[in-house]
DNA sequence: CAGTGAAACGGAGTAAGTCTCCGCTTGATG
DNA sequence: CATCAAGCGGAGACTTACTCCGTTTCACTG
């Protein structure tokens, strides 16, 4: 790639994440262009879908995934605390962009999506943490990591609407906790 | 209301919820307007918003909520399958417009939202049947019916943007019996 | 059963956003 | 420094949302 298309490349998306955390990812496009000082066929020859632009916004968090993963492994407690942690990151990632967890999760079973690599981390990060409870004995048996993930994903997807403070999604992983653990 | 003007508001929601149904609530509003035989300034009026028309749409489903408590409860089996069964129609009927359960489950939490006084009767419902398992002494303690609303709000909105299959969808509402009933 | 005023209509028009096409510019290369 | 493909930008075509206002229609009254 030319110097001056990688650029412009780093320079949209770095713009594109404002744009996104401000108005949401439903924000439109050719205001990521005009601020980023390219024009609009710039944007698109770049990033011909919006899902396109979407994809390379979120590889930047999921660097992120696997020290999130080992932090809530490391909280004090019980399993149960462990895995409440960790559900609460899964919330806090899926809601750091207003729009992105419905989009996330929705791709989750989609094969072909742009986005299938980056949910993917998810749910192999969400894997990694039931197994975590499996070895220690206190998963349910038929418990799956799909469901797991998409709960979890409709969960944060209701936070993202409806603006659900921290305290009111707990309530919520707390139902699914006790759903995934053995009583 | 002058006659003729009821003519064109009936056929309005008669129309709308079949364009609503074959291209989901984001379908273009002038489609609903053209294929009504009326102008936009006619539907606007009528319905100053989209959110107006969804509301009026979703009046016709109202009306069978009451049933399908009912119907869940009649069935064969212990709570667990009168309350899976409940779950079920719940999602069955927030998934029955493409775009519906995510609108109809974030203004729950809306005092002003239009779409407010639809979505109470849901949460009535669930309440109902939450009240009939807590009599039967199988609700776990600090169970609360919006955390549950809000759970099978999410579930259905992954449904509707995933076109989960009812046996897709059916493990996760197990996950949450789980959560919801006593061990 | 006209006449009349208010209610309601319709559609042209404005605005916002998406996305493409193509003439011009610029960076890499010999 | 000449060349030319890669890349740029922005005008403009298209789509959808929503408004404004001249015209039509209904309901009521004498």
């Amino acid at each position: 790639m030319r110097a001056d298309a990688q650029r412009n490349r780093d320079r949209l998306i770095e713009v594109a994440h404002e744009v996104f955390r401000e108005r949401g990812l439903d924000a439109p496009l050719d205001e990521v262009a005009r601020r980023a000082g390219v024009g609009p066929g710039t944007l698109y020859r770049h990033f011909p879908t919006r899902e396109a632009l979407h994809e390379a916004i979120m590889a930047t968090w999921i660097e992120e995934v696997a020290g999130q993963v080992e932090k809530a492994m490391a909280t004090e407690g019980g399993c149960r605390e462990k895995l409440l942690a960790w559900f609460e990151e899964y919330v806090a990632l899926l809601t750091r962009h207003q729009g992105a967890a419905a989009k996330i999760t929705a791709s989750l079973g989609c094969q072909d999506s742009p986005l299938r690599t980056k949910c993917q981390t998810y749910a192999d990060a969400n894997e990694s943490v039931l197994a975590e409870m499996a070895d220690n004995g206190v998963l349910r048996e038929g418990v799956d990591n799909l469901d797991v993930c998409r709960l979890l994903g409709g969960v944060a997807t209701m936070a993202d609407q409806s603006s659900l403070a921290p305290e009111d999604v707990r309530p919520m992983l707390d139902v699914i906790a006790n759903g995934v653990l053995k009583a």
